[in-house]
RNA sequence: GCGCCAGUAGCUCAGCUGGAUAGAGCAACGGACUUCUAAUCCGUAGGUCGCAGGUUCGAAUCCUGCCUGGCGUACCA
């Protein structure tokens, strides 16, 4: 916000040059304010000269000159100015500025940080979408923190923000899944069995089945039908699905059953419309869908010569239900083994009349697991998996889900057992929740010596002018921009880079420099300091769904 | 073959809509607890930013080519 009121001042100082013909309207808008990587660069540094020189062939040093003597003028806001290197122009801000956010944040409390900039717009988030045939994977996980964070991060930025699961529980991998249960309740009851060649070969089927014996005793051993065995498998497993989501903070709006589409003829319908726009053709008594027309390589199936759909048709069909269920965004985290469900998908939309730019897509790369140094190769088939239950028995939910956001999306990540359950004390969620109980531990002291509530005194705040304090208030002040950038961009990770960071200061700061000492002014305007930065660090750690503890 | 993602310190990763001297954590080494919580801090060491060209005042970042790894490239989902 003060990047902003100084980009305000740069702008105004470029018209007031511009009116006095020291250089034309061109560059506007082109130049911007950075933060500067090193310390004695100034709070902000604009590139304006540097701009501007490129485009009016001038002197870069002669046009930083004029620009910084304009900028002087704004005493309110700036301290100093100085041209470094090519011709940067550094800005030191007025301390006092930085020293208003305190009050700010104090009152503000847990609405510091939030923002409207999302302006109700109703986004739909859709993520994890696993089928039913097994407990959710380390892969699954990284998905379900994802897609959680950031739906959270664009509901504090105002956004109206729905969250759905999308599943299929017909199809192949439902029947195996089926066959699968019932070989191991007839291997149960000593019957004879024959387990399915793909079948599903996790412990957890065998449990299913013996909970189908508790229910049902030996009545199905004669049952041709897979349906009752299929029924017992899909309830199982979605109340494990549920329970690991529940467990990890994770609470969908709506569980949305490919199966409905069918039954409501949305299927057909696509198919109906694609073929009256002519975007439709049979051929190899399959049905083909036009992608060609929407620039991609190749037609593709959307009904198979058995008369069943692929994946793509109620992908589309679904697809078409969110837009019509009018949302204005629409989001999709999906694992990059699905990355070719894409481009099919946003055809369908376009042809289906509707806008593909309101569709995002967030890929996230595998996730591979080492253990003992080794890669473990993960199957729901083979069963050889670590599930995210496992991962939170063994960690702990605040540990499971920073470790998840703490990554971009878009890069493999290396989950390493040995450190992610031995380890844990080095987890870096400790870092900045052991910062947050610092803080708490300051002020319960405070509280204890006698000193009131943190009230803020503008003429004591003259007193925090440490280096360290300074940088504190002014990573302090870029909280709400983090935030909306690490929302828009859909990058959870950004925000946690920022409060390791702010939690970095603050631990730098509490070992340099004590807060509660016999210089009581200097104490209180620390600790208000320290309120704000409190305020801070808990809206942040429950805004990405961590918890701030005030005491570990 | 083609498409997408990645290749940055010994390891795990940031930085990538061009900016000044490329960062953090872990591991290694050396220090700091009579002190508001040492789950912390301070310091040392560690780099041809995969390779080669190009674009320009300026490239880890943009463009081209190549190398390596992952995922796709189905009438599987």
């Amino acid at each position: 916000m003060i990047r902003s009121q100084l980009k305000k001042a740069l702008d105004d100082c470029f018209d007031q040059g511009v009116a006095e013909g020291l250089w034309t309207a061109a560059a506007a808008e082109k130049f911007t304010v950075e933060l500067p990587k090193h310390e004695g660069q100034g709070d902000f540094s604009t590139n304006f000269a540097l701009v501007l020189a490129g485009i009016e062939k001038k002197n870069p040093r002669e046009l930083a000159q004029a620009i910084a003597k304009k900028l002087t003028n704004h005493t309110e806001l700036i301290d100093d100015v100085e041209i470094a290197g090519p011709g940067f122009v550094n800005v030191f801000i007025n301390p006092e500025v930085w020293h208003r956010l305190i009050p700010e944040i104090i009152n503000k409390g847990a609405a510091f940080g939030k923002s409207d900039i999302g302006c109700g717009r109703k986004v739909m988030v859709e993520f994890v979408s696993a089928n039913p045939t097994g407990p959710l994977s380390i892969g699954h996980g990284r998905q379900a923190i994802l897609g959680d964070s950031i739906a959270r991060l664009l509901e504090a930025t105002g956004h109206d923000v729905y969250r759905e699961y999308y599943y299929n529980d017909a199809g192949r991998q439902m029947r195996v899944l089926g066959e699968s249960t019932r070989a191991r309740y007839l291997e149960l009851l000593g019957e004879e069995f024959t387990f399915p060649e793909d079948g599903y070969q996790g412990e957890y089927i065998v449990d299913i089945s013996r909970s189908l014996i508790d229910e049902k005793g030996d009545s199905l051993k004669d049952h041709a039908d897979v349906t009752p065995f299929k029924e017992q498998a899909e309830r199982h497993i979605f109340k494990d699905i549920s329970s690991t989501l529940e467990r990890m903070g994770i609470i969908f709006d709506n569980f949305y059953n490919e199966h409905s589409l069918y039954e409501k003829g949305l299927i057909d319908d696509v198919v109906a419309e694609l073929r009256a726009k002519g975007y439709v053709y049979e051929q190899d008594d399959a049905v083909w869908f036009k992608t060609t027309a929407f620039g991609q390589e190749q037609d593709r199936v959307i009904i198979k010569s058995s008369g069943e759909p692929t994946y793509r048709l109620p992908d589309m069909a679904y697809h078409r239900e969110k837009f019509r269920r009018n949302f204005d965004w629409l989001v999709n985290i999906l694992g990059s083994d699905h990355i070719a469900t894409v481009p099919d998908v946003l055809a369908g939309v376009k042809a289906l009349g509707y806008d593909p730019d309101k569709v995002t897509v967030v890929l996230h790369q595998f996730v591979t697991l080492t253990r003992d140094g080794k890669q473990v190769k993960m199957s729901t088939r083979k069963a050889n998996f670590v599930t995210v239950d496992e991962l939170l028995d063994e960690v702990g939910v605040d540990p499971v889900r920073f470790f998840f956001m703490m990554r971009k999306a878009d890069s493999q990540m290396e989950f390493d057992l040995e450190l992610a359950t031995k380890k844990s004390q080095d987890n870096p969620v400790y870092y900045v929740q052991y910062g947050h109980a610092r803080l708490c531990a300051i002020l319960r002291q405070a509280a204890e010596k006698g000193f009131a509530e943190p009230k803020f005194d503008l003429a004591e705040s003259v007193l925090l002018k440490e280096p360290e304090e300074l940088r504190l208030l002014k990573a302090m002040s870029t909280f709400p921009s983090s935030i909306e950038g690490s929302a828009l961009e859909l990058a959870p990770h950004k925000f946690i880079f920022y409060l390791m960071e702010l939690a970095g200061q603050l631990h730098s700061y509490y070992n340099k420099h004590k807060v509660i000492t016999d210089d009581i002014p200097l104490s209180r305007a620390r600790l208000c300091m320290i309120k704000a930065l409190q305020v801070v660090l808990k809206n942040g750690l429950e805004m990405v769904g961590l918890t701030a503890p005030t005491s570990m």
